[in-house]
DNA sequence: CGATTATCCTGTGCGC
DNA sequence: TGCGCACAGGATAATC
């Protein structure tokens, strides 16, 4: 469940580490995990030197020296960590990046939904995400008046869409919801602009400051950042996760809304 | 075209 | 204690 600020977490772990290091060898061992192309591929990067780490909603882009990208994404379950050459595989590792001088940073992903993939072109526009609306932390609140007006389904639905904002999921989808104080099963274009204002002023607040505790990391522990840590932004939740429990803001009890196969954790009372 | 649904997959936790 | 099952949900293809 990596959405934006645990990926950008991470992002912010593996500069450091990595950038400017060669890689020495990439090793694929789960077939699912490189399904875009043949695993091979990853050869091209042999003796390419990392010059940096993007990231563009939930996608990290490993820009590399010779233009080339490698693209990886966790979806539910997938973890990034760093780790000493020789210390015991994971159960599902299913690549390891060897970097000289740097250790290895391996991909774990029990659910095998992840996957890591080499850019089709080189450079930093990488075509195979061009699909992706804006960053999330770089929308403007303009964009999101224009393109929420013209979709019918439910706010929450057009929020975890990633053609119109990049790097929203399921736990900030509601946590922004509640902080903008908007029932997240309202009509998208139902709301007038100066509820989307300050929907745009709750999404940078709620992802800057779970970026700021480094994200979240649920009960199940799927989440933890480079080295293995959790995140502190769970302890922040509002909504998420607390139906039957008391909102922090007006105490009654936190409801689970649904509709179609969607569902959403909000407080009733707070938002309209 | 926009909206909705099924699919992929495994670990976990619940009820019986 | 153990078994079966619902659930977790991001992206994408298929369908309405």
């Amino acid at each position: 469940m990596p959405e934006l600020p645990e990926v950008e977490t991470l992002r912010c772990d593996l500069r450091p580490r990595f950038v400017g290091h060669r890689l020495e060898r990439a090793e694929v061992t789960g077939p699912r995990t490189v399904r875009r192309h043949p695993p091979e591929l990853l050869a091209q990067l042999h003796g390419d030197v990392l010059a940096e780490v993007g990231r563009h909603g939930k996608y990290l882009l490993f820009q590399w020296a010779s233009g080339r990208a490698l693209v990886a994404h966790l979806r539910m379950s997938g973890q990034l960590l760093a780790s000493e050459p020789g210390t015991p595989l994971a159960r599902h590792t299913h690549a390891v990046l060897w970097f000289g001088g740097a250790g290895q940073l391996r991909f774990v992903d029990p659910r095998t939904f992840g996957e890591l993939f080499m850019a089709s072109s080189p450079g930093p526009q990488v075509a195979e995400i061009a699909h992706l609306g804006p960053d999330a932390l770089a929308a403007g609140a303009g964009y999101l008046v224009a393109e929420l007006a013209r979709r019918r389904a439910p706010l929450k639905s057009v929020l975890v869409d990633q053609r119109v904002l990049a790097g929203i999921g399921n736990i900030y989808a509601d946590e922004i919801c509640f902080d903008a104080r908007l029932r997240p099963d309202r009509p998208a274009a139902a709301l007038r602009p100066v509820h989307v204002q300050r929907l745009a002023a709750s999404v940078r607040r709620v992802l800057a400051a779970a970026v700021q505790a480094r994200g979240s990391t649920l009960a199940d522990g799927q989440y933890v950042d480079l080295n293995g840590q959790a995140g502190r932004y769970q302890g922040a939740h509002m909504v998420y996760g607390r139906a039957g429990q008391p909102c922090r803001r007006c105490g009654r009890e936190v409801a689970r809304l649904a509709w179609g196969a969607r569902q959403a954790y909000a407080c009733t009372h707070c938002q309209h």
